[in-house]
DNA sequence: TGTACATCAGTGAACGCGCGTTCACTGATGTAC
DNA sequence: TGTACATCAGTGAACGCGCGTTCACTGATGTAC
């Protein structure tokens, strides 16, 4: 008994995989809501009837999409917010994990600021619990933090939920800046390094 | 010479908002970028070809509904961020603002959340605009707060960016809750609050 | 006030096109013996 | 190892449908005299 998979569900995984990285191609232009069938099809160079064989419809895809696009990311959260070292230097860390994320899978990061609040119902759901679950993760992290002793866990899972706004805010930006200039994308990194100072100050401050 | 509209203009006119308020509905569970001419031209009873009268395509329109939610929100935004008053008692009306805001118009601001970031580059590039006079507005305000004493103005647009930031988050997150229970609404309002709260504590101690 | 002409918001037929979905199929891969 | 049958990812024809856009039109409203 091995783990090798047969031939036939190596290239079924493949043709997958096809027409996911396509949609997200497309998705570059567009919104979920208007992408058709045909068209991902069509970029794979496969028959259009093959989609059914791995989605159910577009809105199926889209979310098998937002578990590639931030599935991978929970680790990577963690260590951001993680407790230890000069509170100017982690702002500085996150700003860069932020601004390297969104060079690397720019296309992941538009797609989910543009599904977010998207007029795909499930879609917008799969984002939603991926999003508490950041938060509840960011929550979780802050809690062992010496800084936060004395804080009621409401005001963490706010404090946290603040935090993953934020990201998302700032990758949004950096997303925009992205075809501009290296100075805008230095803007919005020190713009956003500003507003990540002042959110600590008022965090030392909550308690006194 | 009267400022009185000719019956032609009026009927005109009576045309083009039947097209806006008959998009807007329809654009509650779907994104501009999959709204249908015909879907529209349908809903409000006229025949297709009568929408190029009043608009050049769905995008044009979509432009005008940008005009139409956010125009009329400048002096409300304003009077919010005014300085003077109890800080506490600031956070609450600005809360309870944006609150009856969702509860009034809330196909209004979800059409702005879902196409900020949405596959229509104008009707994005118009939002963005609206935004960022939103942000300069919020500054000038700050900066007449004589708490803002000592303030960098680059400090006063990252402080106004933060603010209208949160007030779309929150305008979004009450627009989920208004299906939901009271209690949720409630909860809301709670979580809003704290985080203005945050920031306030984080504006008060920024020159330390 | 009345008349003759101009304007123009809305009509309705027609067009070519791409859509999502169905269906029976093919032929390579997988499995039982 | 070889054979006979089962599975199933991908095919291709066909369907009915709604789309955006064009065009010449109609008839109420507006304007000049």
């Amino acid at each position: 008994m091995s783990h090798t998979l047969g031939v036939r569900q190596v290239q079924k995984r493949r043709t997958r995989q096809a027409l996911l990285d396509a949609a997200l191609e497309l998705l570059e232009e567009q919104s979920l809501s208007s992408l058709g069938l045909r068209e991902v099809t069509r970029a794979v160079g496969v028959a259009p009837t093959a989609f059914y064989r791995h989605f159910r419809s577009t809105a199926d895809l889209g979310v098998a999409l937002v578990e590639e696009a931030l599935g991978s990311l929970h680790p990577m959260i963690r260590t951001t917010v993680s407790p230890g070292g000069d509170p100017e230097e982690r702002i500085a860390r996150a700003v860069e994990l932020i601004a390297s994320h969104v060079g690397e899978y720019p296309s992941h990061v538009r797609f989910i600021a543009r599904e977010r609040h998207g007029g795909v119902q499930p879609v917008r759901e799969a984002i939603r619990e991926q999003l508490a679950r950041f938060a509840e993760e960011v929550r979780a992290e802050l809690a062992g933090d010496p800084e936060s002793a004395g804080w009621h866990d409401d005001d963490l899972l706010m404090l946290a939920g603040l935090y993953v706004d934020q990201m998302l805010s700032t990758a949004s930006q950096f997303l925009e800046a992205l075809e501009g200039t290296a100075e805008e994308r230095r803007r919005v990194a020190e713009t956003a390094t500003r507003r990540l100072r002042l959110i600590t100050l008022g965090r030392r401050h909550w308690l006194d």
